[in-house]
DNA sequence: GTATCAAACGGAAGACGCTCCGCTTAACCG
DNA sequence: CGGTTAAGCGGAGCGTCTTCCGTTTGATAC
């Protein structure tokens, strides 16, 4: 008969902890997977290799990362970290302290940014299912905060706009945009910057 | 020695004419898709089912639609003739006769219809390359339609406004809205109207 | 009818994502 | 330390998309 297994700290259970080789693991793999990119790009790294130079089953991969998006999430991890602090708790304009416009359309030029140098890694972390780029973790919490800002820049349908703000952000978009209409990022950005002014010019008619 | 090919109508000349068994096999071969989609859903389209039901080899699929993501635009290709012809010739509010900020809210409506109705098959169509999506004749068509309304209109930056809008009618964003957050169709709408109100509220200051 | 050739065909083979399941091992307890 | 158990591991195998290339065939000219 199976024993209860003993709680030590019955308290602040977080999503579960990780055993030691798994951890190490989930290391090894990220290096291998960064290493494969950096030298022979990004379709390089396909799970099968990305095991192969960790020196691990492929099962192990999928275990760590769950599926390839996984692992693409896993890479921009450090990125998505930064940038959630930076927008969370770091200065303004794009932290606490701005004019909620102000905060957005920081947000927006700070992400354009975000896939000017990596745009290639988040096309692959968008590419699950038609719906998996909005069931992420990075995706909620950016969506919630743009939700909120909007709402507190007066913004009608802050819900709905927050996505469709997000889904402006896409990968693949960007890319279209970039490389095959050769639009600048200040253009995009300028593109981005006028729909928020339309976007912010109702809902408050007039802030007096 | 290769004899020059004599040209019996040198005007005219089309994307080139099909041979006899190809527009045999591209019908035979439509007609399988769309069997396989309604007895056993979307998830049974593969290009492998759909050759065998169809009696051909996988290499004839290819050759006839080049990829899944053909394939599923040749399965949309009459909703698609017939939103264009509507959209080009048709009678307003989607044609020519009602005022450019009535038809482009019209157009997005009716994009929205067909999302409704084949979301799935148009999630897989927008599926191949990250700017896939962005690189077929259906989308230019759109896009240059939807740009045109906006300089009508008198919105800034119509080019990056046309590519926004047709964005936000991904069939990714329209599943995560309808089946996950259970917008309703007329929901969305009001979404994407909102936003067009914004754009059309700037570029022309007062329409005098 | 016959010759010719580009177009079309068929299906084996390759690459990749992902699943499944039997075996191994870290972690914890007494 | 030895027992117990959940977590982790490995890799064969499946399904799918896609490519490649040798063979076949429809269309045309003569």
């Amino acid at each position: 008969m199976p024993r209860p297994r003993h709680q030590p700290l019955p308290l602040a259970d977080g999503p579960a902890p990780e055993r030691a080789d798994a951890a190490r693991n989930r290391e090894v793999l990220l290096a291998a997977a960064r290493q494969l990119m950096l030298s022979e790009g990004i379709c390089a790294v396909s799970m099968d290799r990305v095991a192969r130079l960790a020196g691990v089953g492929i099962g192990t991969v999928y275990r760590r990362f769950t599926d390839r998006c996984g692992l693409a999430l896993a890479l921009l991890g450090d990125s998505e970290r930064q940038f959630q602090a930076a927008f969370l708790t770091g200065p303004p304009p794009l932290g606490p302290g701005a004019a909620p416009e102000t905060r957005i359309r920081a947000f927006l030029h700070c992400y354009i940014d975000r896939l000017e140098t990596d745009a290639e890694l988040h096309a692959i972390a968008e590419t699950s299912s038609p719906t998996g780029r909005y069931n992420n973790g990075a995706y909620r919490t950016a969506r919630t905060h743009l939700s909120w800002l909007l709402t507190e820049a007066g913004a009608q349908d802050p819900a709905y706009h927050a996505d469709a703000l997000l889904t402006l952000l896409s990968a693949g978009l960007f890319q279209h945009h970039r490389h095959e209409l050769h639009l600048s990022p200040e253009r995009i950005k300028a593109g981005l910057d006028s729909l928020v002014t339309g976007l912010l010019s109702q809902g408050t008619p007039s802030p007096n």
